[in-house]
DNA sequence: TTGATTCATAAACGCGCGTTCAGGAATCAG
DNA sequence: CTGATTCCTGAACGCGCGTTTATGAATCAA
């Protein structure tokens, strides 16, 4: 069913009917009537491509999820805790707003390539990347792209900054160092003085910020940043789970309190330290990061950072369409405050 | 950048760049060359909706998810156990066959026109359902669409079924039916009497299956059906839990065992029974459904039904893939094994 | 009644690409 | 050397729709 069959069935021409469908003004009631009636009767859609090619865009938008894990892991980024609800968030505001999702999981560098593919096949009007690595140039491979690209946790550098507006790409982020800082602090305030830090992938934005912040703090407090206490994590359980064993096995002095730079992480902590008989927050304190769904679940209830993880990506999806809508020609980064939530997994030594 | 351009650049006519990007024989090696080094050199992608409109597809499928949750609910689907493996591995699949996902989630019954609307733009060249609910009657609305489409967890029934090599819809699911029996009946070899259900959505195939499968095993070995041992879940932890502090709170005579028609509603009674001072397995066993990374990860590990999720999305996957390419022609229902996982969540009375 | 203006609509072009078809060059057999 | 064949390639058409432009009808003012 193409619209010139509409055209015939209604007695108009083919242009009626498409001026029909696009609202414009200069259509008589009546006409506008009887072509809807046979629009309606038969089904009719246009198609996509043909009126993609005329020049309205595609309404689809993409969504990059960067994973820390390779394919063949078993780790599934989307049991991960931060990325579902990102998904099922960019999903529901886009659908809200009319768009479509093209959703797609980067795994390698050279996934990176899909993002300018996908735009420059026009496959979709903006795109969305979650989690980009750092040492990806993401901002030299993606900049000139004619469609807008929003990056969620990402930092651009101060020079391209300054030249942002004449960009497409914008930046959305939470204010991890600061949300790490008030977490530490939160630790030293309850007289903790060693204190473990479990690190997410530092070659990622949050990772970085969230380390960085522990290690300034404790060393705003005139504490040693102990190289023993520092578990290399990738924001995963698993391997997370295997780090904090081994420090428990090692049989080494043992800090007072961690901090989890995320939720899954100081879960898999919980897990390790109750197979040791180290009951929280008897025996040991901890902080996560992100307050994803599980933070309250757990047992006890997690004191944890939270990233606002709907705000985020609502914010995200309508920054994209706008830039694609052109209702906003300016690019920005914004910055999400992440706030100290605080539930019983510390104690005040 | 069009082939245009590309054709210019490299000396030969549109034609023929045209010939080359489709790996057509006729064309020299030279010529070839030359044009492949242009098209590399300016990173040419062909505009994927001309080439949809030209009669190529758009090596895109739509994976549709439904949420028995509604859109404003704060149980969000992606986090659902069962939901987000099928998402990843949906997407993992297709990009490796060259294909783009475009993702919707469905939580009204107007919403299941989007899939219509997806085909019948051309947006999508087939689609894959998960989690249909029976009431709609999906099969008559998708049923005479060009595109191929899948259902996971549907059953068509008998009369349809016979038709269905003609039908554009092709039906996976896992035996539920024979899994869940498996489930019951190993309660009552364990000596278990008294068995409780807590249900999912019945107007799911899951849901009424593992239903149905509970009723007949208990009736088969002259067991009552009790109303009050039977909770009304829907797949979802929050509603599941307070069902069954309902039942805890309510002082009646409590089940020996719990069949949980999932496992996030089994991990709700394992909180609910907690906070109740009932240990598992020692004061009351459970079995669960799903076999999800939680199954594993519970306290203790959960004797669970293992619905092979990543097999069911790749083979979804691969079917759709390979009737868009018309590499097969014939539709199909295919049946996957539903095996009880015996863990630590039982005892024998 | 006539010229000027508005309004409704159809014809025509372009979007970028795949593919068919025909023509020209090159090769071959005779 | 000539006619037949093969090989290569460019022109042309169509995919379905948005939009511009032109045309003809209808309305209005004078």
């Amino acid at each position: 069913m193409r619209s010139e069959d509409i055209a015939k069935l209604a007695g108009v021409s083919r242009s009626t009917v498409s001026r029909v469908i696009n609202n414009y003004p200069n259509v008589p009631p009546e006409t506008r009537e009887k072509v809807l009636k046979v629009i309606q009767q038969h089904h009719y859609q246009p198609n996509t491509y043909a009126r993609a090619l005329a020049g309205k865009g595609t309404n689809t938008i993409g969504l990059f999820v960067v994973s820390t894990a390779d394919k063949f892991s078993t780790h599934r980024i989307y049991q991960n805790n931060y990325f579902a609800p990102f998904v099922e968030s960019v999903v529901d505001t886009a659908n809200s707003l009319g768009y479509y999702v093209l959703i797609h999981t980067l795994y390698t560098l050279e996934d990176y390539q899909k993002v300018k593919q996908a735009c420059l096949q026009k496959r979709i009007d903006g795109g969305i990347l979650v989690g980009t690595r750092k040492e990806v140039d993401v901002i030299r491979e993606l900049v000139g792209l004619e469609a807008p690209i929003v990056l969620i946790d990402y930092d651009i550098g101060e020079i391209i900054a300054s030249r942002l507006d004449k960009s497409n790409v914008s930046v959305i982020n939470s204010k991890d160092y600061d949300g790490a800082a008030e977490a530490v602090d939160y630790l030293i305030s309850l007289g903790h003085r060693k204190i473990g830090m479990i690190n997410g992938s530092v070659n990622t934005f949050s990772g970085a910020e969230r380390f960085k912040a522990y290690e300034s703090v404790l060393q705003r407090n005139g504490l040693s940043v102990e190289k023993g206490y520092i578990l290399n994590g990738d924001f995963l359980k698993q391997n997370a789970y295997h780090e904090v064993r081994g420090l428990l096995a090692s049989g080494q002095e043992l800090p007072t309190a961690f901090f989890a730079a995320n939720d899954d992480m100081a879960a898999a902590a919980y897990e390790a330290f109750k197979e040791f008989g180290l009951s929280i927050p008897e025996d040991i304190s901890i902080v996560g990061f992100d307050d994803g769904p599980i933070a309250a679940q757990l047992v006890p209830k997690l004191t944890t950072v939270r990233v606002p993880i709907y705000d985020m990506s609502k914010e995200a999806v309508q920054k994209v369409v706008a830039l694609c809508e052109q209702t906003v020609t300016a690019f920005s980064t914004v910055s999400f405050p992440a706030p100290l939530v605080v539930r019983d997994s510390c104690r005040e030594l």
